[in-house]
DNA sequence: TGCCAGGCATCTA
DNA sequence: TAGATGCATGGC
């Protein structure tokens, strides 16, 4: 019924809802007023809030959530992976319990390709709530509208014709350009996930890379984040320290498929522990 | 006020 | 080829 929001409870299985949207992996993501958070992937937006170990999700706009839409969101937050088993197995490794015990609830999110692409250019040599400003104003400005107020990150065929001047005001500084080449590779046909998902680890990366502003830790980011590589683990100064510390003798023995799951864990107990 | 940020491109030796 | 430096901006 139109003007009516339905929502859906879906079992969240030890998740911390809000670890999980403001951990770093992710920038499309707001807390709203009301205290529920806020997000869009691809075309859609969601209200998400957790009550216990379930969230509740429902549509930004009023109504109901189709059946589409709900399966949609539970890949996304990655919602049939067995974490207790796989947690369990991490805390077999001494060093690497320490971190799930610190970081448990977090979720590997599986987002859009695009959105992580342009969410990482903007990371480089940036702060987390800088980050997450400067996605927003990206989103607000050059975006589709979608119901609820939210607004999508905008298609590349939106940002492949501008300039750079047409950027100031997201004030991503010498950022932009890198929207700009990502932006016209993609509209141009040159990059696209798909193309990517066909490639290996190492061939999906080195046509990451080509795109400005692409370097290794951005490419893995998009690999782990946006197309679902979870043996990638992006190598940024958290994790280099934490392996110093903790994994003196090389990255902790995770299954096929787990290492860039496990490393979002080790990523949040060097930033919480170690000095800055 | 200065340092630093989920880095990368470019310059220099 | 490896190491050093500059880059825009704002939070702390």
């Amino acid at each position: 019924m139109a003007g009516i929001t339905k929502s859906y409870k879906v079992a969240a299985d030890g998740m911390d809802l809000e670890a999980t949207l403001f951990c770093g992996q992710s920038f499309a993501w707001q807390r709203q007023e009301d205290g529920l958070f806020a997000g869009v992937a691809g075309t859609r937006g969601l209200l998400a809030a957790q009550q216990g170990d379930e969230l509740i999700l429902s549509n930004p706009g009023g109504g109901t959530l189709s059946d589409e839409d709900l399966a949609f969101w539970r890949n996304y937050f990655d919602l049939d992976r067995d974490y207790g088993a796989l947690l369990d197995r991490f805390r077999g490794d001494g060093a690497l319990a320490a971190c799930v015990a610190h970081a448990g609830g977090i979720r590997v999110l599986r987002q859009p390709f695009w959105d992580t692409l342009l969410s990482f250019l903007l990371s480089q040599n940036n702060h987390i709530p800088r980050i997450t400003a400067i996605a927003k104003r990206l989103r607000e400005e050059f975006g589709e509208a979608l119901p609820g107020g939210l607004h999508a990150f905008p298609a590349p065929e939106r940002l492949a014709p501008l300039a750079v001047e047409d950027l100031a005001g997201l004030q991503a500084g010498y950022r932009a350009k890198y929207l700009l080449d990502a932006a016209r590779r993609v509209a141009g046909g040159q990059l696209s996930g798909q193309a990517l998902a066909a490639l290996s680890d190492s061939a999906a990366r080195e046509m990451l890379m080509a795109i400005s502003g692409v370097g290794p830790k951005v490419a893995d980011c998009v690999l782990l984040y946006g197309l679902g590589r979870r043996d990638v683990v992006p190598m940024d100064v958290w994790i280099k320290r934490a392996m110093d510390r903790l994994f003196p003798g090389g990255m902790p023995s995770c299954a096929a498929g787990e290492a860039g799951l496990a490393q979002q864990y080790i990523f949040c107990w060097a930033r919480d522990n170690l000095p800055k």
